[in-house]
DNA sequence: CACGTTCTACCATTGAATGGAAGGTGCGTT
DNA sequence: AACGCACCTTCCATTCAATGGTAGAACGTG
């Protein structure tokens, strides 16, 4: 044996290290991780001492693992999205100021909403901000937001990769949501977690005119009023995109 | 020569592409990298090849290079201060609510006060929210309410090692500064970067009484008013440690 | 069209990465 | 108090993955 009985590089161990941490977990035992991670314990530990002492991760007493606060740092200070969140803030103060509603701020990853930024309603303490959090496309209005403005190709290419775990929901009638908001130029959806509440996103077009963003709401369901969020949320929408030029 | 000449490991490389973006910018030529990484420009395409295939990375044609949105995910899923900030947002939304301040929260690394949420004042553009920004103890409200509370060790240490860059500041006023804090329980200071503003900050302690964070407000000089912020910010404070524990 | 620049691919060389085994350490149990 | 267990940490001979100079491809530019 040398190096890598599993026939992986390097490169991959350190990814495999960094994507042990099941979601929402911070600290890891040395052991667990080599576990998840799937490294022999020894090549774990090396390899975490050796990134701890960059600061990428943080090496406790008792072998503790956590992702270091520098990795966050240069994570944050260089994000992927630090141009589209610029831009975007200043909108979505306005909107949770004018509007008092719950506004949030996703990019499409994958089959999958990516929740890039969070305002919490003023005073409400439900509707925990889960930034960095998923949503399949399917069942949450900014996903659909983002999917009916996609190229067809990549539409198509979902649909056919297009499968509910769930079973409620038929390619079909995914089909037929990611038209209608292609023609209206929103979405609108009840919620599917929280049956009280709905969700209504709009895209957010760059310079050229492609989509690479959804700006959306969350609001209770009394306090539905399509005809003040939409276009509230289409003008501050144009706004980010204009920022982004 | 083999396995590097300079004499450093794979992750001693992997970690120095990671550093390589410089703050506030997200994209990199590839020659550029290797060179800010201190790669050859052959080493430098392989890891960031490897790194883009895991999604750590982004390498876009044209040999762009970017962080990847899923390093993005994973370091923000499960951030270090991830307990921190899902306790103290509630408190820090009550805050901007009631005084309408701009409020922020940070963590002592090294010797600077790393931000690691902010909250804009209402309807105000300035103060850029900096997330994931720094300021060195000695300047900023917020790291004189750090220091100031930790250990006589770390304090010994931190003004021995002590050192104005802008030579405007010697260590006795540090240290004067930070027995006033210890003392008074909350700090005051003429905003250094803006003349117009003053930022007021107090330590947030966890269950066992040590001071794990600061919380501070930053507000335009005619409206300072300690007799209200002091004892919001300290009842704030408070409520966060309980909610830690 | 030639030249400079940058990205990408190749491949023989070799020392850095590997992981089993052994030694600590702390904790709970008998 | 002694034992057992689970976990962390260190060591080191083996060997294959990492290395980077070189060369070619793909641009953009004067």
């Amino acid at each position: 044996m040398a190096n890598s009985a599993s026939g992986d590089s390097v490169v991959d161990r350190v990814v495999r290290v960094i994507e042990a941490f099941p979601e929402g977990v911070t600290t890891l035992q040395l052991t667990e991780l080599a576990d998840r991670a799937g490294l022999p314990l020894s090549s774990a530990h090396r390899l975490v001492r050796q990134l701890s002492h960059h600061g990428l991760l943080d090496l406790g007493a008792g072998g503790t693992v956590r992702l270091g606060l520098r990795l966050w740092e240069l994570v944050n200070r260089n994000s992927p999205t630090l141009a589209l969140r610029t831009a975007a803030m200043p909108f979505m103060e306005d909107i949770q100021q004018v509007l008092n509603q719950n506004v949030n701020l996703a990019v499409l990853d994958g089959w999958e909403a990516l929740f890039v930024e969070r305002l919490s309603r003023r005073g409400s303490v439900a509707n925990r901000a889960q930034i960095a959090g998923r949503m399949p496309v399917h069942i949450s209005s900014a996903g659909l937001a983002l999917m009916s403005h996609q190229s067809r190709e990549l539409q198509a290419e979902y649909l056919r990769h297009f499968n509910d775990p769930a079973g409620k929901v038929s390619a079909d009638v995914v089909r037929h949501l990611l038209a209608e908001a292609a023609q209206q130029g929103y979405v609108q959806l009840a919620g599917v977690v929280d049956p009280d509440t709905w969700g209504i996103a709009v895209p957010v077009m760059n310079g050229k005119r492609k989509t690479i963003a959804a700006l959306g709401v969350v609001v209770p369901l009394a306090e539905m009023r399509l005809q003040a969020l939409v276009p509230a949320l289409q003008t501050a929408a144009r706004g980010i995109g204009r920022q982004l030029a």
